[in-house]
DNA sequence: GTCTATAACTCGATAGAC
DNA sequence: GTCTATCGAGTTATAGAC
């Protein structure tokens, strides 16, 4: 049992406010003693609030990583992969879902410290599951599928974080999942 | 020719900007310099910056009510709207795309000035798509289509706005079209 | 590593003349 | 409607003792 160094447990601490309350309107006081530290104690480990800010991103990047290998180290089957991969978006969804957003936006409008976000999300992503279809179908439909299959997940957790309809958005995951299944079936027939 | 009056000049101003820099590192008083006006102007037209924003807010909803509205004026056909809504979204992405994503997390956080933005983002397009997919199929699958339909088009929307593959988001979009056109033809044929 | 104190600055909002 | 000036609170960041 090594004890975990201090920064990582403010840093954990810190996703876990930022994931509450959002990273627009917390300034570093406010985080500081809703965490438990001072100011003082963020400047110290982190640097300036961009800085802590980019270590929030690389950890949350790290965490996705480590989930997809875990992940694909069990599983082969893509359709099991997208399954479980949308279990775990949904099950996260009240607590991450909206730093997960507001995160993108930021790797949207091109901030150097969210460009690790934005490459994880989606070209690891689709690396992965383009990898778990290829076993399925050819490399170039499964490109696609896998991007597919993707979006779907991410547009429909969007739409779970706004109107909060689970089944609905259940619902959308099932039918693009039945539709891929008979797609590469009738083309394996073929 | 009624001139407009100052208050709309500004506030579509202030969306071009906002679209360009984002509303997070946006203070009243860059916003005001950058479009030609001053602090004080925003004040009087607007009131508080929470009310300018809830104005951008509202004026970014009635944009989207009246593309929807044209849009099945226009079409009943469900994959033509499809196409349609998709062509739209991906030519506005690179000005409009973040910060349609960065209001939409304002949405999630529960911020009260942006509910409407979540209502017409997810319960009025997908009522205007279940129409058009009722025509087709029976209501039930009408209501399934329309949500995936548009969370196609949101996920691949947020994944090209990640990684500028314009290319790939088309194949995907078209690779869901298809599929749901297949589905459909062997429903009916049943 | 942690604390208190504060510097230096920017923010939203307002005052009041014109 | 528009201007300049400014208030008071809040921000990041730093200083320096322990």
């Amino acid at each position: 049992m090594s004890s975990p160094r201090p920064r990582d447990v403010l840093l954990a601490k810190a996703v876990g406010y930022y994931a509450e309350h959002g990273v627009r309107d917390t300034s570093l006081r406010t985080l500081a003693t809703s965490i438990g530290t001072s100011q003082r104690m963020l400047h110290y480990h982190f640097g300036s609030r961009e800085d802590l800010l980019a270590a929030v991103i690389e950890i949350v990047v790290a965490d996705q990583i480590a989930a997809l290998d875990r992940l694909f180290a069990e599983v082969d089957d893509p359709f099991e992969a997208g399954r479980r991969n949308w279990e775990a978006a949904a099950a996260s969804a009240q607590t991450f879902g909206p730093l997960f957003f507001e995160l993108a936006s930021h790797a949207m409008h091109g901030r150097p410290y969210a460009a690790g976000l934005g490459e994880v999300v989606v070209a690891r992503h689709v690396a992965a599951f383009r990898r778990a279809f290829a076993t399925v179908t050819d490399s170039g439909h499964a490109e696609v599928l896998a991007r597919l299959t993707l979006a779907v997940g991410q547009g429909v957790l969007f739409q779970l974080l706004l109107d909060g309809d689970r089944p609905a958005a259940d619902a959308a995951v099932d039918e693009l999942t039945e539709m891929v299944r008979t797609r590469i079936e009738s083309a394996n027939v073929r």
